[in-house]
RNA sequence: GCUGCUGUAGCUCAGAGGUAGAGCACUCCCUUGGUAAGGGAGAGGUCGAGAGUUCAAUUCUCUCCAGCAGCACCA
């Protein structure tokens, strides 16, 4: 037999028998190894300890103390042990798919009756019965016929319909755990009495449509997460507890920053305090626009179908625009309309009037843009996601030669506001091309290398999302997290051939000829009911002092300091603090307590020490210490504070 | 939009086929208290909306609306 060289991790290389299994080596290695073993890495790749080796190799046999691969593998054997609980229970539903996933896993079954969160317990204790019988996880390849003969016999559709979608030429990979078989790439450990059975849980079950189409039957979803150990998923269960204090629905109700209701689903009521956030914001956005160029217009909301016909918008985005309609007895004449979703075509409308020339360009046009669009139901998120929001939307009208100069602008622009903002790290995502789009290749070429080297020569990584582009150009997407790490679009920026071209904008160049400028549309904070969504959920509430909407209170110990306190607030007011008095009957204890649970930075407590000295004893949020300061010196600190970052 | 769940006081929630309860918040009174809840009293609800079943519905059924989780969507 022919032998083949392993390579171990220290260096070290031996001899094998040609097909020799991981799970032989680590054998021969210890018996305890060949017990504790999980699977290995082979030349880079994840193998089960059942695959044999045919060629020299390196190799790197796990246990369970290697996290990564103790991960995953004990999250997808769990997903088979799941499935095979659930037809244990049921045997008529149908098994499709059920990956790994962050924390976890989840599998689809297709199945009459809905699953109901009691029959997660009925699932799990079964699941628990599986794992302790402690069963043989083994593996075969087959060939496609015996497998689509094998599903079709067991009446698995969906199983069928899988191996259809493999490739011709790829092994068709059977696994059993014990006696329950599934198709699956593997790899698997050794035995279900690998797993823990006491550090996983079935969290909650949703549908989902077979292969992610809506076009397609929807499944039932089950959803499990799986840990090493009881510490760790019990760690994992108090995290998520503790994200959802951090909920911007649950903070916005106890900083009484905006409330929602049924009149108006998917728009925002701002209360005062929400506001002072959104202006304060804005505000500062608006001098960063200004000092990077852009000029700041304003244009229409409600606009007639004639210019949404001509930007395509009519045609393919009808369905996401609230169509105005005015009552036919008191129209004068018969116009439809839509309010704006977008803010490019009028934009574009701005451009148009009177001719550009070359010297103009690139003309950076910025708007606070607010914008409707009917969102579906179930799409609506808090203020993350809405039917009414304002943009900081500006589009870049430039040369193709440009594209390039002004995306590392633009992305040099928003990382310094994402840092003022207290986000150094975010995650880049570049869209290239997609099936159906509008423009030549070499266009699509260069706009695609345009924004890469943009990018990197900007010093970000960047994940790329293959043929997610719109249908218009390629576009970057600039990704910030909410607290229980679902991913957020915040920054856009994104090419345009087409647009310039259908609404026909045309700049004079130095030949005297028209051209054709191409669009960027850019935001930076995405819109301003997200960004700030993040903003309260990253912040966990305790959002920076300048943005904070409430900044300080000036709280009295007895009532004999209220004078003092009027005086405090005052001056801090003047020094252009937002700061407020509570000289209520109550204790400090009270005040204290009440103030910290609805964020306020900094509270100043006020007795008569203080009214005698002219100090107050100020108290930071989160903070359990103390520091007793003059009046003059805390005004001069917290007005520092106070002031925007790019104004200090 | 789809699947499932939910909707009772400002908030968090309990409850039952015979027209409702708690804690906190709110108002008033007492208390002037030194850094996360001082004490007492009071007020507050068309039980998401509509229809049906029933002697009787907030409770059961259906439809609708909204919210939550996930899926799809996010040009």
């Amino acid at each position: 037999m022919a032998q083949i060289s392993l390579t171990f991790p220290d260096g070290n290389a031996r001899e094998f028998d040609a097909g020799v299994t991981p799970a032989e080596v680590a054998s021969s290695i210890s018996k305890s190894l060949g017990k504790k073993a999980i699977s290995a890495t082979v030349n880079g790749a994840h193998f089960d300890l059942q695959w044999p080796i045919n060629e020299d190799a390196s190799i790197a046999i796990h246990t369970l103390q290697d996290d990564d691969q103790a991960l995953e593998l004990i999250r997808h054997d769990l997903a088979h042990v799941m499935a095979r609980a659930v037809q244990a229970i049921w045997p008529d539903v149908k098994v499709t798919i059920g990956p790994v996933r962050d924390y976890g896993w989840f599998y689809d079954f297709d199945r009459e009756e809905p699953f109901t969160p009691e029959d997660l317990g009925v699932i799990e204790a079964k699941m628990k019965e599986i794992i302790n019988a402690r069963e043989p996880v083994t593996t075969e390849v087959w060939d496609r016929a015996r497998a689509i003969k094998h599903y079709e016999d067991a009446n698995e559709p969906f199983k069928v319909e899988l191996i259809d979608r493999i490739p011709e030429g790829e092994d068709l990979r059977m696994y059993w755990h014990g006696d329950w078989q599934d198709l699956c790439r593997g790899p698997h450990l050794q035995t279900t009495g690998q797993l823990p059975a006491d550090a996983f849980k079935l969290t909650h079950v949703a549908g989902a449509y077979w292969l992610g189409d809506a076009t397609r039957p929807m499944l039932q979803r089950i959803y499990g997460v799986a840990f090493k150990n009881r510490k760790d998923l019990k760690a994992h269960m108090t995290m998520l507890e503790e994200a959802a204090k951090r909920d911007h629905r649950k903070l916005g109700r106890e900083m009484d920053l905006f409330h929602m209701q049924e009149e108006a689903p998917g728009q925002i009521f701002w209360h005062p305090n929400g506001w002072r956030i959104y202006t304060t914001l804005q505000d500062y956005m608006r001098r960063m626009q200004e000092r990077d160029g852009y000029v700041e217009v304003n244009t229409p909301q409600v606009v007639d179908r004639q210019l949404w016909e001509a930007s395509g918008h009519w045609d393919k985005y009808q369905e996401n625009m609230f169509i105005v309609e005015v009552d036919e007895e008191h129209a004068r004449e018969k116009a439809i309309n839509a309010l704006k979703p977008m803010n490019c075509p009028c934009h574009v409308q701005v451009f148009n009037q009177g001719l550009k020339s070359y010297r103009d360009l690139p003309l950076r046009m910025a708007e606070f843009g607010s914008c409707n669009r009917y969102e579906p139901s179930g799409a609506l998120h808090g203020i993350m996601r809405v039917r009414g929001f304002t943009q900081d939307d500006a589009h870049i009208f430039c040369a193709e030669q440009d594209i390039e100069a002004e995306t590392k602008k633009f992305i040099e622009f928003l990382s310094a506001i994402y840092k003022d903002l207290g986000f150094e790290k975010f995650a880049v995502k570049f869209s290239d091309r997609p099936e159906t789009r509008a423009g030549e290749d070499d266009v699509w070429d260069k706009a695609e290398s345009a924004l890469k080297s943009a990018t990197e020569a900007a010093g970000y990584d960047f994940d790329l999302n293959p043929g997610e582009g719109a249908f218009y150009g390629p576009k970057l997407e600039f990704v910030l997290t909410d607290a229980i790490g679902r991913d957020w679009q915040c920054g856009t920026l994104q090419v345009d051939f087409v647009l310039p071209e259908r609404l026909d904008a045309t700049y004079i160049g130095a030949d005297g000829d028209k051209h054709r400028p191409v669009m960027l549309h850019r935001a930076v904070l995405g819109s301003f009911e997200r960004f700030i969504g993040i903003l309260i959920e990253s912040n966990a509430g305790k959002l920076p002092f300048w943005i904070a909407p409430r900044q300080v209170v000036v709280a009295s110990i007895v009532s004999d300091a209220d004078d003092f306190v009027h005086e405090v607030v005052n001056t801090l007011r003047a020094a252009g603090v937002r700061a407020e008095a509570d000289t209520r009957n109550e204790k400090i204890n009270y005040k204290v307590r009440e103030h910290s649970l609805s964020k306020v930075p900094v509270i100043l407590a006020v007795g008569m020490k203080e009214v005698e000295d002219r100090t107050v004893t100020m108290r930071r949020l989160g903070q359990k210490q103390t520091a007793v300061e003059t009046l003059e010196a805390v005004a001069e600190t917290l007005a520092v504070e106070a002031t925007p970052p790019d104004l200090r």
